[in-house]
DNA sequence: CCAACCGGGGTCTGCCATAGTA
DNA sequence: TACTATGGCAGACCCCGGTTGG
C-alpha cells in the first residue's frame, strides 16, 4: 500500500517535472526564435538556454534525491516558483541569499503585480534574479509605490524599462513615505515636472535615496554656490541638475573633491568656476577622483608630448570638460590615429569635439574624406563630428567639386 | 547656403560595507 | 544574529541639430 502510494507521488512528481521540462524547453525555443527573428541581444539567448539547462539538472536531481538530502531550511515551494518563473537561482541566492531562508515571501504576487503593469515574464524572471529581495514586498506597498512613481512618469511601459534596467532603483526601498518626501522636496526646490522626469529615468536611484542624503547634497551644492558668490545659489543648484541628472547619487565627498580638483588644476576664479560647473563641467562631478585626476594627467602628459604648452591644455580642457570622460587608452588612440592621418596638434586643439567622435567614426570618415581627395591637414577637420546627415551632405559636396 | 558655435539627449548599474533592526 | 536598508564606490562617450552671422 505505502509502495503503491508511494510510486503513485513519484509518476506525479515525475510528471509535474516533466511538465516542467515542456515548459521551460518551449519557452526557451520561443525566446531563441524570437531573439533570432527580432535580432536582439546575444545575452538573452544565452540567458534563457542557461536557465534551460539548469531547470534539467535541478529537476532531474530533485527527482533522484528529493526526500534523501532536501535541505530543511531551504523552502521548497519558493525555489519550485522561481524556477517555473524562470529565475535564476544561482544569481539569486549569491545576490541576496537571505531572502531564501524566508518564510513568507510573495513571488507569485510580485509576478501578478508586474505582469499586470505590462512587464513580460522574462523580465520579471530577471529582475528578480538580479534583485531577489523584491518577492518581500506586497502588492500593496508595491502598488502604492508604483502610484508615486506614476505622479512622475507619464506611463506604466516606461516604469517597466526603468526596472529591467535597474531592478534595485525601485525594489531596495519599501518606504514609500520616504519615497513621497522626495518627490515634494525635489518639486519644493523648483524642479520641473520634466526635469524630474528626466531625474528618476536617468537616475532612478534618486528617489531611493534617504530624504536626508538628497537634502544634504542639495545643501552642499547650495554652498557652493554660494561660496562661489552666485546672485541665486537655487537656481545654480536647478541648473546643476538639469545639466547633471547623476548627480544625486553621487557622494558629497565625491563632488566636493571634484570641484575642489577643477578650482587648483586651472586656477580658475571664482566666476570663472562658476560657469563651468553650471555649464560644461557639470557632467564630469560624476567622476571619480582618482580617474579624474589620472585622466587629466594623461591629458597633459600627452598633448605636453606634442609640444603643447600649459596655456594650450588649459585651453582645450576648459573647452571640453567632457575630454577627461575619455579613458586613457581611448584619449592616446584617438589623437595617436589623428596625427598619423597627417591631422596636427593644433587642428585638434581647436577643434577639440573631434575627439567626440568615436574610433570607429573617425576611420571610416578620414577614409572617406581621403578617398574623395580632401586634406585634412589644411581643411576643417570640424566635419569629422559632425552629425551624419550633416557629414553626408558635405562628403557628396567635396566629391562633386573635388571630382569634377 | 554655409560653417561655426553651442547646447541638448541618451546613458548609470551592480556590487560591497555597515549600521540598524526584528 | 541573521537579515534589511541604505550609503558609497568603480566604471567611463557618442551623436544630433538649432541658431546665427557672414
Amino acid at each position: 500500500m505505502l509502495k503503491a502510494v508511494s510510486s503513485t507521488l513519484k509518476c506525479q512528481c515525475i510528471l509535474k517535472d516533466l511538465g516542467y521540462l515542456i515548459i521551460m524547453a518551449s519557452r526557451s525555443l520561443w525566446c531563441m526564435r524570437n531573439n533570432f527573428l527580432l535580432g536582439s541581444r546575444c545575452w538573452m539567448v544565452q540567458y534563457s538556454t542557461e536557465i534551460f539547462l539548469k531547470s534539467i539538472s535541478f529537476r532531474l536531481f530533485g527527482v533522484k534525491c528529493g526526500n534523501v538530502d532536501s535541505e530543511p531550511s531551504e523552502n521548497e515551494d519558493l525555489l519550485n516558483n522561481l524556477f517555473t518563473m524562470g529565475v535564476d537561482i544561482d544569481i539569486a541566492k549569491k545576490r541576496q541569499p537571505g531572502v531564501f531562508n524566508r518564510t513568507v515571501t510573495n513571488e507569485q504576487d510580485v509576478q501578478m503585480f508586474l505582469l499586470s503593469k505590462g512587464a513580460s515574464k522574462e523580465v520579471i524572471a530577471s529582475i528578480i534574479s538580479r534583485y531577489p529581495r523584491a518577492i518581500t514586498r506586497t502588492t500593496e506597498s508595491l502598488s502604492k509605490r508604483w502610484n508615486l512613481w506614476r505622479k512622475v512618469i507619464m506611463s506604466d511601459l516606461e516604469i517597466v524599462n526603468i526596472l529591467e534596467r535597474s531592478p534595485e532603483s525601485f525594489f531596495r526601498s519599501k518606504n514609500n513615505e520616504n519615497l513621497e518626501k522626495n518627490i515634494n522636496f525635489l518639486c519644493s526646490i523648483g524642479l520641473t515636472s520634466k526635469c524630474l522626469c528626466r531625474l528618476l529615468t536617468s537616475a532612478p536611484r534618486t528617489f531611493s535615496n534617504s530624504l536626508d542624503l538628497n537634502k544634504k547634497m542639495v545643501e552642499c551644492l547650495h554652498e557652493v554656490g554660494l561660496s562661489l558668490g552666485c546672485n541665486d545659489p537655487m537656481d545654480f543648484v536647478r541648473k546643476i541638475i538639469f545639466k547633471n541628472p547623476f548627480i544625486l547619487i553621487q557622494s558629497t565627498k565625491r563632488v566636493k573633491a571634484n570641484i575642489e580638483f577643477l578650482q587648483s588644476a586651472f586656477t580658475l576664479n571664482k566666476e570663472e568656476l562658476l560657469v563651468l560647473i553650471c555649464g560644461l563641467g557639470a557632467g564630469i562631478l560624476d567622476l571619480s577622483n582618482d580617474y579624474m585626476r589620472k585622466n587629466y594627467k594623461n591629458i597633459k602628459e600627452k598633448l605636453f608630448s606634442f609640444g603643447c604648452t600649459e596655456e594650450e591644455v588649459r585651453k582645450f580642457v576648459l573647452n571640453y570638460p567632457d575630454v577627461i570622460f575619455l579613458a586613457e587608452k581611448k584619449f592616446n588612440d584617438k589623437i595617436d590615429y589623428l596625427i598619423e592621418e597627417k591631422v596636427s596638434i593644433s587642428q585638434i586643439i581647436e577643434n577639440p569635439r573631434v575627439l567626440d567622435s568615436s574610433m570607429n567614426t573617425l576611420k571610416s570618415r578620414i577614409k572617406e574624406l581621403v578617398d574623395a581627395g580632401y586634406n585634412l591637414n589644411t581643411s576643417n577637420i570640424a566635419v569629422l563630428s559632425w552629425s551624419k546627415t550633416r557629414y553626408q551632405a558635405k562628403l557628396k559636396k567635396i566629391k562633386t567639386v573635388l571630382g569634377a
